[in-house]
DNA sequence: CAGACTCCCGGAAACGTTTACAGCAGAGAG
DNA sequence: CTCTCTGCTGTAAACGTTTCCGGGAGTCTG
């Protein structure tokens, strides 16, 4: 037996050096038989057998050292927990798998350290790419963006002069969507759950719900307005406190999540939505479905960016000398139940009533692209 | 200027040789003082003065072949829109960051292919160990689990002498107490919406309800059984075609996904919840808690078994020869609002009453551990 | 002042793979 | 029969890092 110069048989796994030895080739031919390159059929058939025998398994690291490529493309997000998350991971991950790479999730947990550290980290080549959805952006962030060894394409706003691949959208004009459709439903005291207001995208829809009930002349109540995080609980305390000094007859919520939290403590409340008050939320998720009654949600397209930003990210792997790009995503309004215009005879919000036809005041997905 | 034999000064990203050759030193010396070990305070000056200046970045896919350690972990499940797994990857992700480790998430979609192709390809030595919750178990499966290159540990019921460390719980006894419970408050025509049967949860809930019938001298009525997938939608049509054919006075969701479904669709057909009927949903997660009314929830631990998972992973990334071990956690009850049983007098489930007390009936997550 | 000890340094090997290159045998063409 | 071409093979270099090891300089001890 050519027992010349195995690798340690004690512990070790088998290398191709081993599979070689015991086929009685070389490396290089053991090598090209594996990668199906080459190879006469006799040679093949001894390193298949060989490689069978030992239970070959190549590894990925040295394979990636040699040929400067993972195959592995990550996202980083704050906050998993977010449906809004999942819609955009989903249509990432398809574009991703088409190209024969996998896709690998990262939850920052929206601690801006994290995401830094993730990035100088991560993306010292452990993966070929990298999308990234921070909510915060620091200098020494961006910073961290701009000279990442591996290309990074951003979903989110960003500094105009960013020289980094950017997919957004305008969560501004979302917002002025939102209260646009109250207003024309007869609503004026229409209330706002923000997220913190040190976050982009806070930051971008205080802006817009100013500046809608502006340009519908309408005067801000600051009592109206209240700010959380971007969650369930915290949406639900925020309009607990708002309830408990104003009297809204519509509430705009940052996100789906802190809608259905808004939903939760106007119910338990007493009051009725939409005939008290009329909802509405934004990234317009799965979860904006789920709920009864059914949440009107401002659609910021996070399928429609998810998917143009792993494109990008695709050819900017391909090539990386393209010049940074950016693209935006329009808003639109899903309206339903939660915030419809309809006669106080018809109530929407059934609760004990016959089961025929109380289906229909939910309309299944009505898309009003304004 | 030392310009003996810089690396490709053109394009190629600078590697320790850039850095030894600018400091002028050898790149042991170099790699040493980047790693902070040794070096002279002048050695160690000029190190990190020529890191500098080019733009260092260690290469880690280069420092994993040496070390043969990633410092990375994988967890793969199947939906990561389902909340349960929200849940144990938080529970994991702590456990995983304190060893200084960071954690991926893998999506698998569910298809068993996909499942072992990751397996085989991801587990290649990119990650240094996995965490992988099946819901469906095939031989090639579960081969392809124990041969496995890195450690894997299983979340989730797998046969009783694979080789695999192994976290899991009874949900046969956790459906057990949903039944109890309900029986307790008098429901007699307890319907079940169920999972796939062909997946290993489905299966065992479908035993569990059986078997808790059964003890409870109840004969099971088939019409009073659905089964479709473990979604939100799949949730509320096969309650839309229970509630067509049947008439139940409460429910058994196999999560509560299929529980979020099965409430809109008990209240679009002007069912109430609990008064008409009692609802028990299963995972216990933050989704049940964010409905209206707050749903009862049979809790399988997910946080428990995420954490206890980490734990096992790590310790046999630490000593491989570990025999592989079998770690259980007991399912318990948290009985909400959906179920709770209460006088007639008062029902649960107010819509437009006045605000005070409202909120009462809804109790914070009570843990009955039964 | 000699010897032992400490500290720092550079050369070289190693991790496991792919691949450029050259050698070699066999086959077909002239 | 010789020449060329084809197809396969093995040697060795490369990817970028860490680390073992031997050597040299300096310091402390006796």
């Amino acid at each position: 037996m050519g027992r010349k110069r195995l690798q340690e048989s004690t512990d070790g796994r088998p290398t191709v050096h081993t599979v070689a030895a015991r086929a009685g080739v070389s490396i290089a031919s053991a090598s090209r038989v594996l990668n199906g390159v080459g190879g006469s059929p006799e040679t093949i058939r001894k390193v298949r057998a060989a490689a069978a025998e030992v239970g070959y398994v190549p590894n990925a690291i040295a394979r990636s050292l040699q040929s400067q490529r993972t195959g592995l493309v990550a996202l980083a997000v704050e906050d998993i927990g977010n449906p809004v998350y999942v819609e955009m991971m989903r249509a990432i991950e398809s574009v991703v798998a088409a190209s024969g790479r996998q896709l690998l999730v990262h939850a920052t947990g929206g601690q801006i350290a994290n995401e830094t550290a993730l990035l100088r980290q991560l993306a010292h080549r452990y993966v070929d790419g990298m999308i990234v959805s921070p909510i915060r952006v620091t200098d020494d962030h961006l910073a961290a963006l701009v000279d990442s060894p591996v290309p990074v394409v951003v979903v989110g706003q960003l500094a105009a002069d960013a020289p980094v691949d950017n997919v957004r959208t305008d969560s501004r004009t979302g917002v002025g969507l939102a209260v646009d459709h109250l207003v024309a439903a007869s609503r004026r005291r229409i209330g706002f759950v923000n997220g913190p207001l040190d976050t982009v995208p806070g930051a971008a829809r205080d802006a817009g719900f100013r500046a809608a009930l502006a340009a519908h002349g309408i005067d801000l109540d600051d009592r109206l307005v209240e700010v959380g995080d971007f969650q369930y609980a915290a949406g639900r305390a925020a309009t607990e406190r708002l309830l408990a000094r104003a009297r809204p007859d519509a509430l705009v919520c940052a996100n789906d999540l802190i809608a259905v939290g808004a939903l939760h403590a106007l119910l338990v409340a007493g009051h009725r939505v939409p005939e008290d008050v009329a909802l509405v939320g934004m990234d317009d998720t799965e979860l904006a479905r789920m709920m009864f009654p059914q949440l009107s949600s401002v659609s910021l397209g996070s399928t429609e960016r998810g998917r143009r930003a792993a494109e990008l990210l695709l050819q900017r792997i391909a090539d990386p000398t393209l010049p940074p790009r950016r693209e935006q995503v329009a808003p639109s309004l899903a309206v339903r139940a939660s915030s419809a215009a309809v006669p106080d005879a018809a109530p929407l919000f059934v609760s004990a009533t016959g089961p025929a036809g109380a289906d229909l005041p939910t309309p299944r997905t009505p898309e009003v692209t304004a």
